[in-house]
DNA sequence: AATTATTGGTGCGGTAGCGCACATTTCGGT
DNA sequence: ACCGAAATGTGCGCTACCGCACCAATAATT
């Protein structure tokens, strides 16, 4: 039987215990590769995830083919949030961007322990607020930040749901999640190692200084941060 | 009293006539002036409103004074969707884009009719995951569609949520709503004039072909919409 | 009818980011 | 140690959009 007091992912461990007790029995773990596809678009939801480890990626694609990122979660949260809304499907990819691990169970176990648990209920709600802030806020930054300011919102984004100071990303995946072009990347990647904000190595990125880089996101990064301080208390 | 057969609001419309009858005690009617404030950011949350004409803008603010709109609602939705989340506060600003009516009631009572009736519930929690696609779909369009497409869009939504063909908007406000310069809205708008799909007078936008002005608003448009027709049937 | 505020039209230089192409470096596999 | 694939660095011309400024047209006020 899985311990509450060795989970990592905030939502399962600040359940109480009696709420944790309801859904325990139908977490299974589950390891979570680079790429693996959590949410297929339109298609029914079998099982939601509750990340430990890693972070992923929820991407929304044009029919024209263009697709970009239009929010993240890892051990903050948990996806698909749609199952919660009265929807068995969205429009959008979920898949892990960074591999980690984590806990799976039905959809329909899950629905269960909502309907029974309207304290469990409200701890999801919550969650899909702050993403939903997440979401909106990447409108903003796509249609009024510059791509630097956005690169390091997005490497802040990562290392919150992360232990690490560093995390494998290559810049071709980077220019899918910010909708821009791979050189673009590579010349806002420059630009942060040149203030000695961060250092890339090929396939990775590395932390050097976490303030600068808040201050180099300006006013994109923390709007949704805040939210989930203030509904769930510090990370 | 309140008779749910001269309702225009789509969510109020589709209600069981029980759960109708629940929520039809509370509803306050109540004129929607252009600029009227539904909801302020970061300030609780003391009316719940559905609208019956007009629209409202919802609004994502940086810190350094830059503003996008993340979402609008009109008719086919209510506001602000947070108080579902388990939050009495957003970030976000909500106001009276294009003047109508609606109702209010206080969230309290809003959420009082939530506890007791869990397909109401389901109702609400429904629209809230088409306006999180419309939010996604926002992010998606501001990183990877040119002011033109956009601008398209953002007429259609507009239209989806008023009866008329033409309604009052000035290319300032546009510009606040797309994120863009005022006079890149003029160019855009000269645009779509030069196709015959719109006609601009002073504060006002017209629409003259429809389905052509689908067309050019390519792949920005229709996902949030199709989700909309998918759980509720068309408007 | 005259005055003023709002809104829209236009121009100009500047630049961020694009599409494309190609060279170079790094790494994993044999 | 070598090879091929993946990832990164770089250059070039181009365009959409920007910031700013100013004028013109239209409506609201008196």
């Amino acid at each position: 039987m899985i311990q509450q007091s060795g989970i990592r992912n905030r939502l399962l461990s600040i359940l109480t215990p009696a709420d944790f007790a309801l859904v325990a029995p139908f977490l299974e773990a589950v390891e979570l590769e680079r790429d693996y596809v959590l949410v297929t678009p339109n298609k029914p939801i079998e099982y939601v995830y509750f990340i430990e480890s890693g972070m992923v990626s929820v991407v929304a694609e044009k029919a024209d083919g263009r697709s970009i990122e239009v929010g993240v979660y890892g051990r903050d949260g948990m996806g698909s949030t749609t199952v919660l809304l009265g929807s068995d499907q969205t429009p959008h990819h979920h898949y892990m961007q960074i591999a980690g691990d984590g806990f799976k169970l039905r959809t329909p176990d899950f629905l269960n322990v909502v309907a029974q648990s309207k304290s469990f209920q409200l701890v999801m709600l919550r969650f899909v607020h702050v993403f939903m802030t997440q979401t909106a806020q990447t409108a903003l930054v796509n249609g009024s930040s510059d791509i630097e300011e956005r690169l390091a919102r997005w490497v802040l984004m990562c290392q919150d749901r992360l232990d690490a100071m560093e995390f494998p990303i290559t810049h071709d995946f980077l220019s899918m999640m910010l909708g821009v072009r791979r050189s673009s990347v590579t010349d806002a990647i420059h630009l942060l190692e040149g203030e000695m904000l961060i250092k890339a190595t090929r396939g990775n990125i590395e932390i050097l200084d976490r303030d600068r880089l808040v201050r180099a996101a300006g006013a994109s990064y923390g709007v949704p941060e805040a939210e989930f301080m203030r509904l769930f208390g510090p990370i």
